[in-house]
DNA sequence: CAGATTTTTGACCAGTTGGAAAAAGGTTAG
DNA sequence: CTAACCTTTTTCCAACTGGTCAAAAATCTG
Protein backbone atom coordinates (compact mmCIF):
# COMPACT_ATOMS: atom_id res chain seq x y z
CA UNK A 1 0.00 0.00 0.00
CA UNK A 2 2.41 2.79 -0.98
CA UNK A 3 1.33 6.17 0.30
CA UNK A 4 0.40 7.98 -2.46
CA UNK A 5 -2.19 10.35 -1.73
CA UNK A 6 -2.77 9.65 1.08
CA UNK A 7 -4.85 11.83 2.43
CA UNK A 8 -5.54 11.49 5.95
CA UNK A 9 -3.58 8.40 6.66
CA UNK A 10 -3.70 7.76 10.31
CA UNK A 11 -1.19 9.64 11.34
CA UNK A 12 -1.51 13.31 11.89
CA UNK A 13 -3.47 15.64 9.44
CA UNK A 14 -0.16 17.62 8.78
CA UNK A 15 1.39 14.62 6.58
CA UNK A 16 3.18 16.38 3.86
CA UNK A 17 1.68 14.94 0.63
CA UNK A 18 3.58 13.66 -1.18
CA UNK A 19 3.44 13.74 -5.01
CA UNK A 20 1.31 16.62 -6.18
CA UNK A 21 1.98 15.78 -9.47
CA UNK A 22 0.51 17.14 -12.83
CA UNK A 23 -1.76 15.24 -14.91
CA UNK A 24 0.06 13.76 -16.94
CA UNK A 25 2.63 12.37 -14.43
CA UNK A 26 -0.29 10.70 -12.89
CA UNK A 27 1.72 8.45 -10.05
CA UNK A 28 -1.69 8.41 -8.43
CA UNK A 29 -0.29 4.87 -7.52
CA UNK A 30 -0.62 4.11 -11.27
CA UNK A 31 -3.94 2.32 -10.60
CA UNK A 32 -6.79 4.66 -12.25
CA UNK A 33 -5.76 7.24 -15.25
CA UNK A 34 -8.56 9.08 -14.78
CA UNK A 35 -9.94 10.83 -17.94
CA UNK A 36 -8.62 14.50 -18.78
CA UNK A 37 -10.39 16.99 -18.16
CA UNK A 38 -11.74 19.18 -20.50
CA UNK A 39 -9.13 22.25 -19.59
CA UNK A 40 -6.65 19.45 -19.91
CA UNK A 41 -7.31 18.31 -23.46
CA UNK A 42 -7.08 21.74 -24.41
CA UNK A 43 -3.58 23.13 -23.20
CA UNK A 44 -2.70 20.02 -24.46
CA UNK A 45 -3.12 20.68 -27.82
CA UNK A 46 -2.59 24.05 -27.46
CA UNK A 47 1.10 23.13 -25.73
CA UNK A 48 1.72 20.60 -28.78
CA UNK A 49 0.59 22.92 -31.54
CA UNK A 50 2.78 25.76 -29.73
CA UNK A 51 6.00 23.18 -29.17
CA UNK A 52 5.48 22.27 -32.64
CA UNK A 53 6.24 25.25 -34.31
CA UNK A 54 9.18 26.05 -31.70
CA UNK A 55 11.07 22.48 -32.77
CA UNK A 56 10.17 22.57 -36.13
CA UNK A 57 12.23 26.19 -36.56
CA UNK A 58 15.13 25.48 -33.71
CA UNK A 59 15.55 21.74 -33.21
CA UNK A 60 15.62 20.11 -29.73
CA UNK A 61 18.07 21.76 -28.02
CA UNK A 62 17.60 24.76 -30.01
CA UNK A 63 13.96 25.37 -28.62
CA UNK A 64 13.40 26.74 -24.83
CA UNK A 65 10.49 26.12 -22.85
CA UNK A 66 9.97 29.98 -22.42
CA UNK A 67 9.82 30.48 -26.29
CA UNK A 68 6.95 27.44 -26.50
CA UNK A 69 5.11 28.91 -22.99
CA UNK A 70 5.13 32.08 -24.98
CA UNK A 71 3.26 30.94 -28.42
CA UNK A 72 1.29 28.64 -26.38
CA UNK A 73 0.03 32.08 -24.31
CA UNK A 74 1.20 30.85 -21.04
CA UNK A 75 3.40 30.97 -18.38
CA UNK A 76 6.38 28.60 -18.03
CA UNK A 77 5.07 27.04 -14.86
CA UNK A 78 1.92 26.35 -16.20
CA UNK A 79 3.41 24.53 -19.34
CA UNK A 80 5.18 22.71 -17.36
CA UNK A 81 2.43 21.69 -15.45
CA UNK A 82 0.95 19.50 -18.13
CA UNK A 83 3.97 18.36 -19.35
CA UNK A 84 6.46 17.70 -16.73
CA UNK A 85 9.58 17.83 -18.94
CA UNK A 86 10.69 19.30 -22.11
CA UNK A 87 11.57 16.01 -23.74
CA UNK A 88 8.29 14.92 -22.94
CA UNK A 89 6.22 17.75 -25.74
CA UNK A 90 9.10 16.46 -27.81
CA UNK A 91 8.57 12.53 -27.52
CA UNK A 92 4.57 13.33 -27.65
CA UNK A 93 4.89 15.46 -30.96
CA UNK A 94 7.60 12.74 -32.31
CA UNK A 95 5.75 9.94 -31.74
CA UNK A 96 2.36 11.15 -32.98
CA UNK A 97 3.95 12.45 -36.44
CA UNK A 98 5.65 8.85 -37.66
CA UNK A 99 2.01 7.92 -37.79
CA UNK A 100 0.55 10.66 -39.50
CA UNK A 101 4.10 10.33 -41.72
CA UNK A 102 3.80 6.93 -42.26
CA UNK A 103 0.30 6.73 -43.43
CA UNK A 104 0.46 7.46 -47.15
CA UNK A 105 2.93 4.53 -47.77
CA UNK A 106 0.94 2.31 -45.58
CA UNK A 107 -1.90 3.08 -48.27
CA UNK A 108 0.21 1.94 -51.47
CA UNK A 109 -1.73 -1.00 -52.43
CA UNK A 110 -0.12 -3.87 -54.03
CA UNK A 111 -3.40 -4.67 -55.42
CA UNK A 112 -3.99 -1.75 -57.34
CA UNK A 113 -2.51 -0.19 -60.96
CA UNK A 114 1.30 0.77 -60.14
CA UNK A 115 1.65 3.97 -62.13
CA UNK A 116 -1.54 5.07 -60.77
CA UNK A 117 -0.49 4.21 -56.76
CA UNK A 118 2.99 5.44 -57.10
CA UNK A 119 1.54 8.63 -58.79
CA UNK A 120 -0.88 9.20 -56.18
CA UNK A 121 1.55 8.12 -53.30
CA UNK A 122 3.76 10.84 -54.77
CA UNK A 123 0.78 13.25 -54.80
CA UNK A 124 -0.17 12.58 -51.05
CA UNK A 125 3.45 13.08 -49.76
CA UNK A 126 3.22 16.35 -51.63
CA UNK A 127 0.09 17.64 -50.36
CA UNK A 128 1.99 16.36 -46.17
CA UNK A 129 4.68 18.96 -47.60
CA UNK A 130 2.14 22.00 -48.68
CA UNK A 131 0.01 21.23 -45.42
CA UNK A 132 2.19 20.04 -42.85
CA UNK A 133 5.77 22.02 -43.40
CA UNK A 134 6.60 22.04 -39.84
CA UNK A 135 6.02 18.42 -39.01
CA UNK A 136 8.41 17.73 -42.17
CA UNK A 137 10.94 20.16 -40.48
CA UNK A 138 10.26 18.25 -37.36
CA UNK A 139 11.06 15.38 -38.84
CA UNK A 140 14.01 16.63 -40.78
CA UNK A 141 15.66 18.39 -37.46
CA UNK A 142 15.42 15.01 -36.52
CA UNK A 143 16.86 13.07 -38.84
CA UNK A 144 19.68 15.97 -38.69
CA UNK A 145 20.60 15.31 -35.30
CA UNK A 146 20.90 11.53 -35.56
CA UNK A 147 17.62 10.87 -34.70
CA UNK A 148 18.51 10.17 -30.83
CA UNK A 149 15.25 10.23 -29.93
CA UNK A 150 13.34 8.23 -32.44
CA UNK A 151 16.07 5.90 -33.90
CA UNK A 152 14.38 2.52 -32.62
CA UNK A 153 10.61 3.48 -34.05
CA UNK A 154 13.07 4.12 -37.63
CA UNK A 155 14.83 0.98 -37.15
CA UNK A 156 11.54 -1.62 -36.64
CA UNK A 157 8.42 0.50 -37.55
CA UNK A 158 9.89 2.20 -40.50
CA UNK A 159 11.91 -0.47 -41.62
CA UNK A 160 9.17 -3.15 -41.63
CA UNK A 161 6.66 -0.88 -43.52
CA UNK A 162 9.45 -0.08 -46.26
CA UNK A 163 10.18 -3.63 -46.54
CA UNK A 164 6.98 -4.28 -47.28
CA UNK A 165 6.55 -1.96 -49.62
CA UNK A 166 9.88 -2.60 -51.29
CA UNK A 167 8.52 -6.17 -52.01
CA UNK A 168 5.35 -4.74 -53.54
CA UNK A 169 7.35 -2.22 -55.88
CA UNK A 170 9.80 -5.70 -56.52
CA UNK A 171 6.64 -7.97 -57.73
CA UNK A 172 5.71 -5.19 -59.84
CA UNK A 173 9.02 -5.12 -61.53
CA UNK A 174 8.83 -8.43 -62.02
CA UNK A 175 5.69 -8.22 -63.29
CA UNK A 176 7.26 -6.03 -66.36
CA UNK A 177 4.81 -3.23 -65.11
CA UNK A 178 7.22 -0.47 -63.49
CA UNK A 179 11.02 -0.71 -64.42
CA UNK A 180 13.59 -2.69 -62.78
CA UNK A 181 15.57 -0.50 -60.39
CA UNK A 182 15.97 -0.48 -57.07
CA UNK A 183 12.93 -0.03 -54.87
CA UNK A 184 14.29 1.39 -51.77
CA UNK A 185 16.08 4.05 -53.57
CA UNK A 186 12.91 4.92 -55.37
CA UNK A 187 11.01 5.01 -52.41
CA UNK A 188 14.14 6.98 -50.73
CA UNK A 189 13.79 9.69 -53.84
CA UNK A 190 10.04 10.20 -53.50
CA UNK A 191 10.27 11.18 -49.84
CA UNK A 192 13.63 13.90 -50.88
CA UNK A 193 11.56 14.97 -53.78
CA UNK A 194 8.28 15.94 -51.99
CA UNK A 195 9.70 16.90 -48.98
CA UNK A 196 12.04 18.84 -50.13
CA UNK A 197 9.27 21.29 -50.48
CA UNK A 198 9.00 22.11 -47.14
CA UNK A 199 11.95 21.52 -45.54
CA UNK A 200 13.76 23.90 -48.06
CA UNK A 201 10.32 25.84 -48.74
CA UNK A 202 12.99 29.21 -48.23
CA UNK A 203 15.13 28.33 -50.82
CA UNK A 204 12.32 27.16 -53.08
CA UNK A 205 11.22 30.60 -52.87
CA UNK A 206 13.95 32.63 -53.36
CA UNK A 207 14.64 30.56 -56.31
CA UNK A 208 11.65 30.86 -58.09
CA UNK A 209 11.25 34.04 -56.84
CA UNK A 210 8.29 36.16 -56.84
CA UNK A 211 6.61 34.97 -60.15
CA UNK A 212 6.98 31.49 -59.35
CA UNK A 213 7.21 31.14 -55.95
CA UNK A 214 3.47 32.01 -55.13
CA UNK A 215 1.05 29.09 -54.49
CA UNK A 216 1.18 27.31 -57.87
CA UNK A 217 4.73 25.88 -56.78
CA UNK A 218 2.91 23.15 -55.34
CA UNK A 219 1.16 22.19 -59.17
CA UNK A 220 4.15 23.05 -60.23
CA UNK A 221 5.93 20.23 -58.18
CA UNK A 222 3.33 17.84 -58.69
CA UNK A 223 3.44 17.70 -62.81
CA UNK A 224 7.05 17.76 -63.30
CA UNK A 225 7.81 14.79 -60.63
CA UNK A 226 5.02 12.82 -62.22
CA UNK A 227 6.68 13.63 -65.43
CA UNK A 228 10.31 12.67 -63.59
CA UNK A 229 8.79 9.67 -62.15
CA UNK A 230 7.26 8.20 -64.89
CA UNK A 231 9.48 9.00 -68.00
CA UNK A 232 12.71 10.68 -66.55
CA UNK A 233 14.15 13.06 -68.86
CA UNK A 234 14.49 11.54 -72.41
CA UNK A 235 12.94 13.35 -74.44
CA UNK A 236 9.57 11.85 -75.76
CA UNK A 237 7.83 12.79 -79.26
CA UNK A 238 4.83 14.74 -79.19
CA UNK A 239 1.69 13.09 -78.64
CA UNK B 1 38.32 62.12 -33.92
CA UNK B 2 37.93 58.90 -31.99
CA UNK B 3 40.21 57.97 -29.37
CA UNK B 4 40.84 53.87 -30.37
CA UNK B 5 44.30 52.59 -30.06
CA UNK B 6 45.66 55.78 -28.85
CA UNK B 7 49.83 54.47 -28.33
CA UNK B 8 51.26 56.86 -25.86
CA UNK B 9 49.25 60.47 -26.61
CA UNK B 10 51.03 62.75 -24.82
CA UNK B 11 49.14 62.20 -21.81
CA UNK B 12 50.52 59.75 -19.27
CA UNK B 13 52.92 56.36 -19.91
CA UNK B 14 50.00 54.72 -18.10
CA UNK B 15 47.24 55.29 -20.46
CA UNK B 16 45.22 51.66 -19.97
CA UNK B 17 45.21 50.59 -23.64
CA UNK B 18 41.84 50.85 -24.89
CA UNK B 19 42.00 47.53 -27.02
CA UNK B 20 43.71 44.28 -26.72
CA UNK B 21 41.58 42.70 -29.37
CA UNK B 22 42.05 39.18 -30.76
CA UNK B 23 43.95 38.22 -34.08
CA UNK B 24 40.70 38.06 -35.98
CA UNK B 25 38.96 41.88 -34.19
CA UNK B 26 42.36 43.77 -35.49
CA UNK B 27 40.59 46.89 -34.50
CA UNK B 28 44.39 47.88 -34.42
CA UNK B 29 43.27 51.72 -36.49
CA UNK B 30 42.25 49.01 -38.95
CA UNK B 31 44.42 50.07 -40.87
CA UNK B 32 47.22 46.79 -41.53
CA UNK B 33 45.69 43.79 -41.27
CA UNK B 34 48.97 42.21 -40.53
CA UNK B 35 49.15 38.30 -41.90
CA UNK B 36 48.07 35.11 -39.71
CA UNK B 37 50.62 33.53 -37.82
CA UNK B 38 50.98 29.71 -38.06
CA UNK B 39 48.94 29.04 -34.76
CA UNK B 40 46.09 31.45 -35.96
CA UNK B 41 45.94 29.56 -39.40
CA UNK B 42 46.23 25.95 -37.50
CA UNK B 43 43.36 27.68 -34.84
CA UNK B 44 41.29 28.86 -36.69
CA UNK B 45 41.56 25.81 -39.15
CA UNK B 46 40.44 23.51 -35.97
CA UNK B 47 38.17 25.47 -34.54
CA UNK B 48 35.97 25.70 -38.22
CA UNK B 49 36.24 21.43 -38.25
CA UNK B 50 35.05 21.65 -34.69
CA UNK B 51 32.38 23.89 -35.16
CA UNK B 52 30.95 22.46 -38.65
CA UNK B 53 30.85 19.77 -36.28
CA UNK B 54 28.29 20.65 -33.64
CA UNK B 55 26.95 23.26 -35.36
CA UNK B 56 25.40 20.91 -38.71
CA UNK B 57 24.46 18.53 -35.91
CA UNK B 58 22.52 20.69 -33.39
CA UNK B 59 22.22 24.32 -35.08
CA UNK B 60 23.15 27.51 -34.52
CA UNK B 61 20.76 27.37 -31.16
CA UNK B 62 21.48 24.31 -29.93
CA UNK B 63 25.36 24.38 -30.52
CA UNK B 64 27.24 25.76 -27.34
CA UNK B 65 30.49 27.61 -27.78
CA UNK B 66 31.49 24.51 -24.59
CA UNK B 67 30.86 22.16 -26.85
CA UNK B 68 32.54 23.69 -30.09
CA UNK B 69 35.96 23.94 -27.66
CA UNK B 70 35.85 20.91 -26.32
CA UNK B 71 35.83 19.45 -29.55
CA UNK B 72 38.46 21.79 -30.45
CA UNK B 73 40.37 20.67 -27.64
CA UNK B 74 40.76 23.75 -26.32
CA UNK B 75 39.31 26.51 -23.63
CA UNK B 76 36.38 28.20 -24.49
CA UNK B 77 38.09 31.73 -23.65
CA UNK B 78 41.28 30.61 -25.62
CA UNK B 79 38.46 29.35 -29.20
CA UNK B 80 37.02 33.45 -27.86
CA UNK B 81 40.47 34.29 -28.85
CA UNK B 82 40.40 33.66 -32.43
CA UNK B 83 36.62 34.01 -32.89
CA UNK B 84 35.70 36.56 -30.65
CA UNK B 85 31.62 35.83 -31.26
CA UNK B 86 29.81 32.74 -31.62
CA UNK B 87 27.80 34.31 -34.76
CA UNK B 88 31.28 34.90 -36.65
CA UNK B 89 32.18 31.49 -36.36
CA UNK B 90 29.30 30.48 -38.16
CA UNK B 91 28.90 33.24 -40.23
CA UNK B 92 32.61 31.96 -42.08
CA UNK B 93 31.14 28.71 -42.04
CA UNK B 94 28.33 29.39 -44.30
CA UNK B 95 29.79 31.85 -46.20
CA UNK B 96 32.40 29.18 -46.92
CA UNK B 97 29.88 26.64 -47.71
CA UNK B 98 28.12 28.15 -50.17
CA UNK B 99 30.77 28.55 -52.45
CA UNK B 100 31.44 24.91 -52.22
CA UNK B 101 27.97 24.10 -52.58
CA UNK B 102 27.69 26.17 -55.81
CA UNK B 103 30.25 24.48 -57.53
CA UNK B 104 28.89 21.65 -58.89
CA UNK B 105 26.06 23.30 -60.85
CA UNK B 106 28.55 26.03 -62.21
CA UNK B 107 30.43 23.70 -64.09
CA UNK B 108 27.26 22.32 -65.73
CA UNK B 109 28.50 23.74 -69.34
CA UNK B 110 25.75 24.44 -71.97
CA UNK B 111 28.49 23.80 -74.39
CA UNK B 112 28.42 20.02 -73.46
CA UNK B 113 26.18 17.12 -74.25
CA UNK B 114 23.04 17.52 -72.12
CA UNK B 115 22.59 13.71 -70.50
CA UNK B 116 26.50 13.70 -69.59
CA UNK B 117 26.11 16.89 -68.28
CA UNK B 118 23.31 16.29 -66.21
CA UNK B 119 24.44 13.11 -64.94
CA UNK B 120 27.82 14.13 -63.96
CA UNK B 121 26.15 16.72 -61.97
CA UNK B 122 24.30 14.27 -59.67
CA UNK B 123 27.23 12.00 -59.74
CA UNK B 124 28.92 15.08 -58.38
CA UNK B 125 26.33 16.27 -56.17
CA UNK B 126 26.21 12.47 -54.55
CA UNK B 127 29.59 12.83 -53.93
CA UNK B 128 29.66 15.59 -51.87
CA UNK B 129 26.65 14.13 -50.03
CA UNK B 130 29.33 11.17 -49.15
CA UNK B 131 32.58 13.18 -48.87
CA UNK B 132 30.98 16.03 -46.98
CA UNK B 133 27.70 15.31 -45.13
CA UNK B 134 28.41 17.56 -41.81
CA UNK B 135 28.48 20.75 -44.22
CA UNK B 136 25.49 19.53 -46.48
CA UNK B 137 23.49 18.98 -43.09
CA UNK B 138 24.77 22.18 -41.73
CA UNK B 139 22.76 23.39 -44.94
CA UNK B 140 19.54 22.02 -44.34
CA UNK B 141 19.93 23.04 -40.50
CA UNK B 142 20.34 26.88 -41.94
CA UNK B 143 17.68 25.94 -44.53
CA UNK B 144 15.20 24.14 -41.75
CA UNK B 145 15.24 27.61 -39.56
CA UNK B 146 14.53 29.90 -42.74
CA UNK B 147 18.04 30.37 -43.34
CA UNK B 148 17.75 33.63 -41.19
CA UNK B 149 21.88 34.18 -42.00
CA UNK B 150 21.91 33.52 -45.28
CA UNK B 151 18.28 34.65 -47.02
CA UNK B 152 20.23 37.45 -49.38
CA UNK B 153 22.82 35.14 -50.50
CA UNK B 154 20.39 32.84 -51.45
CA UNK B 155 18.10 35.22 -53.35
CA UNK B 156 20.87 36.58 -55.17
CA UNK B 157 23.82 34.53 -56.03
CA UNK B 158 22.22 31.03 -55.51
CA UNK B 159 19.12 32.52 -57.68
CA UNK B 160 21.15 34.09 -60.11
CA UNK B 161 23.45 31.22 -60.74
CA UNK B 162 19.67 28.55 -61.03
CA UNK B 163 18.35 31.34 -63.66
CA UNK B 164 21.53 30.98 -65.40
CA UNK B 165 21.43 27.27 -65.43
CA UNK B 166 17.70 26.55 -65.72
CA UNK B 167 18.18 29.05 -69.06
CA UNK B 168 20.48 26.52 -70.20
CA UNK B 169 18.41 23.63 -69.31
CA UNK B 170 15.67 25.23 -71.39
CA UNK B 171 17.47 25.88 -74.68
CA UNK B 172 18.25 21.84 -74.35
CA UNK B 173 14.55 21.17 -74.37
CA UNK B 174 13.94 23.86 -77.08
CA UNK B 175 16.24 21.73 -79.47
CA UNK B 176 14.59 18.68 -78.15
CA UNK B 177 17.48 17.06 -76.95
CA UNK B 178 16.22 16.85 -72.63
CA UNK B 179 11.96 15.92 -72.58
CA UNK B 180 10.20 19.47 -71.60
CA UNK B 181 9.84 19.97 -68.20
CA UNK B 182 9.65 22.61 -65.83
CA UNK B 183 13.67 23.45 -65.65
CA UNK B 184 13.53 25.12 -61.64
CA UNK B 185 11.83 21.81 -60.12
CA UNK B 186 14.37 19.58 -62.64
CA UNK B 187 16.94 21.32 -60.49
CA UNK B 188 15.25 21.08 -57.24
CA UNK B 189 14.74 17.50 -57.65
CA UNK B 190 18.73 16.88 -57.88
CA UNK B 191 19.23 19.05 -55.25
CA UNK B 192 16.88 17.08 -52.99
CA UNK B 193 17.71 13.31 -54.16
CA UNK B 194 21.23 13.62 -53.45
CA UNK B 195 21.50 15.79 -50.25
CA UNK B 196 19.18 13.24 -48.77
CA UNK B 197 22.09 10.75 -48.69
CA UNK B 198 23.72 12.93 -46.33
CA UNK B 199 20.80 14.97 -44.07
CA UNK B 200 18.89 11.89 -43.92
CA UNK B 201 21.82 9.42 -43.23
CA UNK B 202 20.38 7.97 -40.47
CA UNK B 203 17.01 6.53 -41.85
CA UNK B 204 18.54 5.48 -44.76
CA UNK B 205 20.92 3.06 -43.20
CA UNK B 206 18.51 1.99 -40.71
CA UNK B 207 15.98 1.07 -43.74
CA UNK B 208 18.82 0.04 -46.08
CA UNK B 209 19.64 -2.52 -42.90
CA UNK B 210 22.92 -3.31 -42.13
CA UNK B 211 23.00 -5.62 -45.31
CA UNK B 212 22.85 -3.06 -47.84
CA UNK B 213 23.27 0.21 -46.08
CA UNK B 214 27.10 -0.08 -45.95
CA UNK B 215 29.59 1.90 -48.15
CA UNK B 216 27.61 0.39 -51.32
CA UNK B 217 24.75 2.50 -50.96
CA UNK B 218 26.20 5.67 -52.64
CA UNK B 219 26.75 3.80 -55.68
CA UNK B 220 23.36 2.12 -55.67
CA UNK B 221 21.78 5.64 -55.09
CA UNK B 222 24.16 6.73 -58.04
CA UNK B 223 22.68 4.15 -60.26
CA UNK B 224 19.38 4.24 -59.40
CA UNK B 225 19.43 8.15 -59.86
CA UNK B 226 20.81 8.11 -63.27
CA UNK B 227 18.03 5.50 -64.24
CA UNK B 228 15.25 7.76 -62.69
CA UNK B 229 16.56 10.62 -64.31
CA UNK B 230 17.21 9.13 -67.39
CA UNK B 231 14.03 6.96 -67.93
CA UNK B 232 11.80 7.44 -64.90
CA UNK B 233 10.10 4.66 -64.20
CA UNK B 234 8.33 3.62 -67.64
CA UNK B 235 9.85 -0.47 -68.38
CA UNK B 236 11.85 -0.77 -71.26
CA UNK B 237 12.76 -3.92 -73.27
CA UNK B 238 15.42 -5.33 -72.21
CA UNK B 239 19.25 -4.27 -73.98
C1' DC C 1 69.32 35.98 -24.69
C1' DA C 2 65.95 40.01 -23.63
C1' DG C 3 62.08 42.35 -24.85
C1' DA C 4 57.93 42.47 -27.42
C1' DT C 5 54.25 40.03 -28.91
C1' DT C 6 51.08 36.30 -29.12
C1' DT C 7 48.62 32.61 -26.92
C1' DT C 8 46.56 30.36 -23.01
C1' DT C 9 44.52 30.14 -18.64
C1' DG C 10 41.57 30.88 -14.50
C1' DA C 11 38.35 33.59 -12.30
C1' DC C 12 34.45 35.86 -13.03
C1' DC C 13 29.79 37.91 -14.63
C1' DA C 14 25.11 38.85 -16.05
C1' DG C 15 21.44 36.72 -18.39
C1' DT C 16 19.07 32.47 -19.61
C1' DT C 17 17.60 27.80 -18.98
C1' DG C 18 14.94 23.76 -17.22
C1' DG C 19 12.61 22.89 -13.41
C1' DA C 20 10.74 22.78 -8.12
C1' DA C 21 7.72 24.38 -4.46
C1' DA C 22 4.03 26.37 -2.54
C1' DA C 23 0.41 29.12 -2.19
C1' DA C 24 -3.47 31.44 -4.40
C1' DG C 25 -7.37 31.21 -7.41
C1' DG C 26 -11.05 28.51 -10.04
C1' DT C 27 -14.27 24.57 -11.09
C1' DT C 28 -17.32 21.28 -10.23
C1' DA C 29 -19.78 17.29 -8.20
C1' DG C 30 -22.52 16.21 -4.54
C1' DC D 1 -23.02 25.93 -1.03
C1' DT D 2 -18.97 23.68 -0.01
C1' DA D 3 -15.28 20.41 0.07
C1' DA D 4 -12.32 18.32 -3.06
C1' DC D 5 -10.04 18.79 -6.80
C1' DC D 6 -7.91 21.28 -10.76
C1' DT D 7 -5.33 25.27 -12.60
C1' DT D 8 -2.48 29.27 -12.40
C1' DT D 9 0.78 32.43 -10.53
C1' DT D 10 4.73 33.87 -7.74
C1' DT D 11 9.03 33.01 -6.12
C1' DC D 12 13.00 30.69 -6.32
C1' DC D 13 17.14 27.84 -7.71
C1' DA D 14 21.19 25.54 -9.60
C1' DA D 15 23.26 24.74 -13.88
C1' DC D 16 24.42 26.55 -18.18
C1' DT D 17 25.02 30.28 -21.54
C1' DG D 18 27.90 33.72 -24.25
C1' DG D 19 31.33 36.60 -23.15
C1' DT D 20 35.07 39.62 -20.37
C1' DC D 21 39.42 40.47 -18.20
C1' DA D 22 43.86 40.39 -16.23
C1' DA D 23 47.58 37.75 -15.52
C1' DA D 24 50.52 33.91 -16.72
C1' DA D 25 52.85 31.20 -20.16
C1' DA D 26 54.65 30.46 -24.56
C1' DT D 27 56.52 32.09 -28.75
C1' DC D 28 58.81 34.99 -31.81
C1' DT D 29 62.27 38.62 -33.14
C1' DG D 30 66.26 41.18 -33.15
Amino acid sequence: MPPTKVKNAGTAITTPAPAPAGPTGQPRTAGKPRPLTRIQREKHDIILQAALEVFSLHGFRGATIDQIAEVAGMSKPNLLYYFPRKEEIHRRLITRLLATWLAPLQEMDAAGDPFPEIRSYIRRKLEMARDFPRESRLFANEMLQGAPRIIEMIEVDLKNLVDEKAAVLLAWMEQGKIARTDPYHLIFSIWATTQHYADFDVQVRAVLGPGRGGEGRFEDAARYLEQLFLFGLTPRPRP
